[in-house]
DNA sequence: GAAGATAGTTGTATGCAGCAAGCATTCCGA
DNA sequence: TCGGAATGCTTGCTGCATACAACTATCTTC
């Protein structure tokens, strides 16, 4: 079993998970939008976190708000940009959300000790920060 | 960092392997037919092995097939389907594309020990397994 | 031999992604 | 200070991956 392959079967399982239980709104966009609130998120941040477009990012924000999960309001410093906040509604959401998929991922590993579960948040969070640091590498040198 | 977020990140480094690096034909299904072409491959194995509809696979062999990289031959045992077999060609192609990846991935993870990607792949290979077991039981209780 | 199960294909719809064009605003150099 | 370039964001269009439903052809079972 190559990584590779050990990827794939991961992200399988993360298809099935997200297939059973279905988000209505971008969750991952609106998660995002709350860890860098008090900053005063910019949608352009949003898009070179989550690495996709700007068009991409600029519809999954129109759903919030259409949704009422999240607010605009115009950045006083720049009239081109306007800063998104997570509403209360939107706070609720995400913590159901949360709470839901961390009770199920708490469950599948019932088996794991603490600290295979942290060993395995570091390899990936290290091997995500490697892959990436390695293309922008490459991407400067060509 | 949760767990969930690594995965995010993780998620979002193969993307940007993937965008910077597209490949025309799907090679997951390409490579999943190799490594199950001894005992003859079936459309409906490649379906559930991959967790998704049949007609998803469907057209993805179908694209494999108009690639000249993947061939039908009519099944013996059975008239309804058809075995699929990797040409030549396919063969090249994925034994490229594999090499390619692979350097990718060895040079991004170039300071780790083969200790510590084999621990990652280890890791990653039993949390898939963990969690379809999960979703399956879950599936059954309903 | 007929009814139902099964393998696969095709039509249709949806969601996510990118690119290109455009608008409003800001920044910067002559 | 003014005009062109850059920036932040949106919208139109397109392509791809996916699911579901309907269909055909074949197999299985009684």
């Amino acid at each position: 079993m190559t990584l590779v392959e050990a990827f794939h079967d991961a992200i399988k399982a993360v298809r099935v998970l997200k297939q059973r239980h279905p988000t209505q709104a971008p969750i991952g966009v609106l998660a995002a939008i709350r860890r860098r609130e008090s900053s005063g998120c910019h949608l352009k941040e949003l898009a070179s976190e989550h690495a996709l477009d700007p068009s991409t990012i600029s519809r999954a924000v129109a759903a919030l708000v259409r949704a009422g999960l999240v607010e605009r309001t115009a950045d006083p410093l720049d009239g081109r940009a306007s800063t998104l906040h997570v509403t209360e509604s939107g706070h609720t959401l995400l913590d159901q959300t949360q709470t839901f998929y961390e009770a199920r991922i708490t469950a599948a590993l019932r088996d794991w000790t603490p600290e295979e579960i942290d060993a395995l948040t570091t390899s990936l969070s290290r091997m995500a920060h490697d892959l990436i640091t390695q293309e922008e590498e490459a991407r400067c040198a060509q």
